[in-house]
DNA sequence: CCTTACAGAACGATTGTTCTGCTTGTAAAG
DNA sequence: CTTTACAAGCAGAACAATCGTTCTGTAAGG
């Protein structure tokens, strides 16, 4: 007699009106956290066509029952586990804890390796390569995932302008940076000497170095 | 007009004591030639994770024998596609009949359309990112992979120079674009907009122009 | 006559999903 | 503060479908 046990979408969670941590609620996070970590691991280290939910479930160490009911299908476990990229993979650049902000270089040095010599940009790669030719998976995160960066584009205004006085073309030279970064992942099996591709990427800081400038520190308040 | 000459690769050498054509022979490198193409098509619109032997076959309107038959295993026909792939891709950009020499954006344009905007370009994006992970595939390819981009390499070093007068300048310029250009495909869910794509390509171009200068063109014999 | 080219069934392994049963937290009822 | 009822959390079997590979049989070119 169960009901349909649409576990409420990835957003949801909200809690009811409680705001007390019951050991319910706690244990069900845990378990949900636990598995996308799994995800993204396996993403890595198997590639989006090789990661199964049996491989998932092994990595948790969690029994497939208790994935399937967290996760009902596996495009939702992969969606969920999309959006927890997405956050991760923003939140950092926010705050702006790490960006140099004088340094440009240094600052795409940390891009690169925030793309591509991470667990979580790699597996966010995966799952991009997936969504091009996974139509019903793509229809579910494309909004996020151009949302995503427009808020990331928002926040580079923050700290970059032009010498033009364009933030039109701040936005477009770290769009073009973003691209060039991602591009990294598929020029790996071109060019396996490490040394070349962080040459590349301080040329590549210097090509667009002239056409970026600091900001003006004001108020710069984390919402 | 389009006769691929495939060299059957790291299997039987196929034997090339014969001059003429047997029908025999035809047949077989017809097939292949069906099945790769197959392939090609099936990595373009289902990719990597979902290309299956069974769509492989439907797709080329071959029997599973016959498919067997010609690659024992999935991973030599998939092999074999990357070497159709890989010289497919090379071909047009060492007569050059295409580049333009003068316009370099013109000239990166038709990368982006050789790379991003063909089903061949894509397919190639597709195994690329398998290779990351598939080590089995990955250390049959990689060698192939890194001669290509070297024989890549020197093609261009033919068409352009540096204003420095440093070859591995022109080198290090052409494998960035080759990089921004291969990030395109993950960058595109990001960037639906096709006109914005355009212009970053575009911008892309004029950020690496100064720093290449047609090549004065002597006898340039290709091979 | 014999090898190649092909057709297709059969194979075990693995895919993702569905279902049944058991435990347990939690909140309402007493 | 108990008692009780019920849904959530979870374990694991069962499921049909599909995966890639191997095998047997047949037709035909050399």
């Amino acid at each position: 007699m169960t009901t349909a046990r649409l576990h409420s979408s990835a957003t949801s969670q909200s809690s009811t009106k409680n705001g007390a941590n019951g050991v319910r609620q706690r244990r069900s996070l845990e378990a949900r956290h636990k598995l996308i970590e799994a995800t993204i691991a396996c993403l890595d280290k198997f590639g989006y066509a090789d990661t199964s939910i049996a491989r998932i479930q092994d990595q948790a160490s969690v029994s497939r029952g208790a994935l399937t009911h967290h996760f009902p299908s596996k495009e939702e476990l992969v969606i969920a586990t999309i959006d927890s990229l997405l956050e991760t993979l923003l939140r950092p650049s926010l705050p702006s804890k790490k960006l140099s902000q004088t340094d440009i270089v240094a600052d795409l040095r940390w891009l690169a390796r925030n793309m591509t010599g991470t667990a979580r940009g790699r597996a966010l790669s995966e799952v991009l390569m997936a969504t091009r030719t996974d139509k019903k998976l793509s229809a579910r995160v494309n909004r996020r995932l151009t949302d995503w960066n427009t808020k990331l584009d928002e926040a580079v205004v923050g700290f970059y302008a032009s010498p033009t006085g364009d933030d039109d073309d701040v936005r477009q030279i770290w769009m073009i940076a973003r691209t060039f970064m991602r591009g990294l992942i598929l020029q790996q099996p071109f060019t396996p000497d490490p040394a070349q591709i962080e040459q590349a990427i301080n040329r590549f800081g210097a090509l667009i170095a002239p056409y970026l400038e600091t900001r003006k520190r004001e108020g710069v308040t984390d919402a």
